[in-house]
RNA sequence: GCGCCCGUGGCUCAACGGAUAGAGCAUCGGACUUCUAAUCCGAGGGUUGCAGGUUCGAUUCCUGCCGGGCGCACCA
């Protein structure tokens, strides 16, 4: 929000010099001692005005110093354009923070397109994986970042419930169910092996005892799927409970293929001339649109491929409303990509309508070892076994701290420790820390009341105006994480208000009975970053404790 | 072979084409009679995988190598 302002100022200094054509420079905070701000506007404003850049700064420069609201402009290096603002600004800032501590939200919701994000879309059956959980948090908290800027969002989650894997399902609790009543069949290699299945299939003997036993007509086998696939779902939705993760909406495959919303968009395919069939088969015409092989769409015995199925859902995605989808697939759907863009555009849907985030997978490493998580091999930990190692908050802090586009590595011993070294704790310590502050000052009898008449020039030391300025730029962050998708960017600014906030405690006593007016402008400085913590948290799903 | 992503101190990671490449962990040394030491201060540690190119300026963009992950199914 300063840096706004300050924007605002340059684009109108430079209107002056007859240079209002001038763009792609930046506005943005240099590095340790040259000021609150920088620009370096004069790289790209030099040969317009036939000048070498420093000269160019020089004469922007000139201009700027005029205004009020800033303090000092200096020129250094090659042509930047260094400015400290005004304690006025400071000032301005920090009653406007403590006024309305949400300035990073865009106070209409919805005044942006309507976004729909797809994620942690699975076959129901298995458990999730850990990677399931790093696709969970990014979904989720790019929602949250999404609304907070204005966006309408909503959160949905495929449920793969059309193919032969749940029928397999379906059969593999049967089986268990009549091995429990000392039936001789035993599992095939196809079938699924998952413990989770004897206990349902217990489950089931418990409730209806041996109606279903030695049956295997339609209706049971339909019993057995039904009843298979809610339980699956249950437990998904439990296991992303557990992560606080909520979805606004469940789509299930299946009714796809049971409404003929498949047909449909088959048959608008085969009368565009895009698919052809070739042994036996249907194949859509990716090499129409993109450089890729053609794709199966009906296999040769009848049935739709997960490429078919998943066209059908995209083009429902869009008759119901949405701008923009966005899904998040882990890097194991790449393949995917492309042929999902063709078809895309083989319908006509509006080019920026379909957005494919990828992120890299999960390693974990507990102890000296690092664990790959493959579902192949079948060596892994379940999500959930995770998060009741290391909580909640853990979970989704080391979920979210890394850049999407990287391999990340779980340390669960890291995010087990609540000590110093786990980054969330040193964050929500940073809250706790001012909220005992608050208690203390309370105690001594030093007034936490209409802070806002606190006489905010007080706060001039580089500490204190390096926290106000580094508030008033969350939602410059939020904003450039609502483009780049790379929701790393909250972990690491709230990282360093955190630090900023303990190395100003260090070093400023903030309650003070002898100095009632310079703890009235602190106690509003601490309330600001408080709100800001608790805030950031918030984006995050993460908790803000007052102690710990 | 082709395509996408990633190579940054011993380890895990940051960095909007900008100034002296930053944190944390680990190592070493300091700071609690004072609002929570779950904190802070300081030291050492880097040819940003390699080689070119574009630019006033490259960890960032381009090209080519090298290394790792993933993908190139009538799997999802």
């Amino acid at each position: 929000m300063m840096k706004e302002a300050l924007t605002r100022l340059i684009a109108e200094s430079l209107e002056k010099l007859g240079l209002s054509d001038i763009e792609g420079y930046k506005v943005e905070v240099p590095p340790e001692g040259f000021g609150d701000f920088s620009t370096n506007v004069a790289f790209f404003a030099a040969k317009r005005m036939r000048l070498v850049p420093k000269k160019a700064a020089e004469t922007i420069a000139g201009e700027l110093v005029s205004d009020s609201r800033i303090e000092r402009v200096s020129v250094d290096g090659p042509g930047f354009i260094n400015i400290v603002l005004a304690q006025e600004a400071f000032s301005a800032v920090i009653a406007n923070l403590l006024d309305s501590h949400r300035f990073w939200r865009i106070s209409e919701p919805g005044s942006r397109m309507k976004i729909q994000l797809e994620f942690a879309s699975v076959n129901p059956t298995g458990p999730f994986t850990v990677g399931h959980g790093r696709q969970a948090v990014i979904g989720d908290v790019l929602a949250r970042v999404l609304e907070a800027r204005g966006f309408r969002v909503e959160k949905e989650m495929y449920i793969n419930d059309a193919g032969r894997q749940i029928d397999l399902l379906g059969e593999s609790v049967k089986i268990r169910y009549e091995q429990i009543h000392d039936r001789r069949i035993e599992l095939e290699d196809r079938h699924y092996q998952g413990g989770y299945l004897v206990e349902m299939a217990e489950d089931l003997v418990r409730e209806f005892g041996d109606r279903y036993l030695g049956r295997d007509d339609e209706e049971t086998r339909t019993f057995f799927r039904d009843y298979v696939l809610g339980r699956m779902i249950e437990g998904m939705r439990a296991s992303m409970a557990a992560l606080s993760v909520d979805f606004d909406n469940f789509f299930s495959e299946r009714s796809l293929v049971d409404s003929g919303a498949v047909d449909k968009v088959l048959d608008t395919l085969r009368k565009k001339n895009l698919v052809e069939e070739r042994d036996n088969a249907v194949w859509f015409k990716v090499s129409r649109f993109e450089n890729e092989s053609d794709k199966v769409l009906v296999r040769s015995d009848g049935t739709f491929t997960y490429f078919m199925t998943d066209i059908a859902y995209h083009l429902n995605k869009y008759e119901r409303g949405f701008d923009r989808v966005i899904d998040i697939w882990g890097a194991d759907h790449l393949g995917h990509i492309p042929r999902m863009r063709a078809a895309m555009k083989a319908l006509d849907l509006p080019k920026d309508f379909f957005h494919v985030m990828v992120h890299q997978y999960v390693n974990l490493k507990k102890g000296s070892d690092i664990v790959k998580m493959s579902t192949r091999r079948g060596e892994f930990y379940t999500l959930n076994e995770l998060v009741d190692m290391v909580g909640t908050d853990a979970a989704r802090y080391f979920f979210a701290m890394f850049d999407p586009d990287t391999h990340m590595l779980f340390d669960v011993d890291l995010a087990r420790t609540r000590s110093a070294e786990n980054p969330v704790f040193y964050v929500q310590y940073a809250h706790a820390r001012i909220s005992s502050i608050f208690r203390n000052a309370e105690e001594k009898g030093v007034s936490t009341k209409n802070l806002n008449n606190a006489d905010f020039f007080l706060l001039k030391s580089e500490d204190e105006r390096k926290l106000i300025r580094d508030v008033a730029s969350f939602g410059e962050t939020l904003e450039r994480t609502s483009r780049d998708y790379k929701i790393n960017r909250i972990t690491n600014f709230l990282e360093e208000v955190a630090n900023e906030f303990h190395v100003f405690y260090n070093k400023h006593k903030v309650v003070d009975v002898h100095n009632k007016k310079v703890s009235a402008a602190r106690l509003a400085l601490c309330m600001v970053v408080k709100n800001l913590l608790a805030d950031g948290l918030s984006v995050l799903g993460v908790s803000a404790p007052d102690t710990m």
